[in-house]
DNA sequence: GTCTATAAGAAGATAGAC
DNA sequence: GTCTATCTTCTTATAGAC
């Protein structure tokens, strides 16, 4: 019994973690290249070299493996979003996270396909998508508030919404050009952005 | 010979015209629903009350209704992107677009879904996308130069390449937003950031 | 845990009648 | 021009052997 409690790299559960590991990149990378409706589980299963069927075993369903799919994702993005930074600092540790979406394509292709395919309201994704979108919004408003708050930035309520979305529509439609045109400097342009909305914010009486 | 010559609303094919229009109208909203390798013909074919066999009849394949589908996105929104204005009129005109966007909202969920989509090199849409991407970019350039050569804005050369990617960013990342939460107000954030947008540009010594 | 075999259905596309 | 019927292939998912 003692070997069964805590699956560790020696334990029972070691090939199966593992094995879930594999198929789930294999399942990200699948559907960032197709979509969820293209990306078929013959292909993610091909990849990593198990059948369908074992695969099916492993998540229930095409549904539950998205499932597994997105929770890896929002693990992989929270690592390299700073969590313990506030107010303005925050937004510069943006930069960083620029800068792992530059190296982990793969990722920002399947958010930005999921984000389209999603605003289909039978989009099994649909909720997941949305909830991202809010908690995104309300955490840069947050830190937008705080850094009103300790006099970093001088900002009225409304502008403070106005400059959240502003930004993440900025993220997002630069990673969609960089998606289309990988010669787009996506860093380049994304850092020149964040240092003219950070001066905009510093500055006193902007509008 | 002579009722052939030209399809008119008279015409011989006025039925196929006609059928063809429904076609492409019901497949463009099919593909924003549920992309373009969800959308299937046999539903886009049920939606206009036709055979499967009926539709591939008129098209040949799936890659040609695309195709068609494609081609009459463009129409719609060239008619509606003002060829006539020039210099900083151009951009003021993008407010107009937006407006329509708003009003058709299949027709946006069809551009960033393909445009996610395409973002594999193998996606029958890719080249198609790319161009348009490119043709964008161009006509932003193009006609902010001209606003720079008749003295309405103080631009240098790499400050006109980066305000026509934000600006494109902006568009294409608050309409993303608004897809996945229609209450998010589309039209007062875009006019709000043109206005910024403008007000920047026309500023002398501006960086 | 993983496989083969297979079910049950939907996909794109074709043939030929009307 | 449109249909029904059908072919082939591919889909997700299951059953049961090893």
């Amino acid at each position: 019994m003692a070997e069964l409690s805590t699956p560790t790299a020696r334990g029972p559960y070691r090939n199966g973690i593992k094995r879930r590991q594999q198929v789930v990149e294999s399942a990200s990378n699948v559907f960032a290249e197709f979509g969820y409706s293209g990306g078929s589980i013959r292909t993610i299963a091909a990849r990593v070299g198990i059948s369908p069927a074992t695969l099916i075993q492993h998540f229930g369903s095409k549904e539950g493996l998205l499932e597994a799919v997105l929770e890896d994702w929002t693990n992989q993005s929270a690592v390299h979003f700073p969590d313990d930074m506030h107010g303005l600092a925050y937004f510069d540790g943006a930069r960083r996270v620029m800068d792992f979406h530059l190296k982990h394509r793969g990722l920002i292709e399947l958010f930005l396909t999921m984000t389209a395919e999603a605003s289909s309201p039978v989009h099994p994704a649909r909720n997941f998508i949305q909830r991202r979108y809010t908690d995104t919004y309300e955490g840069f408003v947050r830190h937008l508030r705080e850094a009103r708050e300790s006099g970093e930035v001088h900002l009225g309520e409304d502008e403070i919404a106005y400059e959240a979305r502003l930004l993440m529509a900025v993220m997002d439609g630069l990673e969609l050009q960089w998606l289309i045109d990988p010669s787009v400097d996506l860093a380049g342009l994304f850092n020149r952005c964040l240092d003219e909305c950070i001066r905009r914010w510093t500055m006193p009486s902007d509008r």
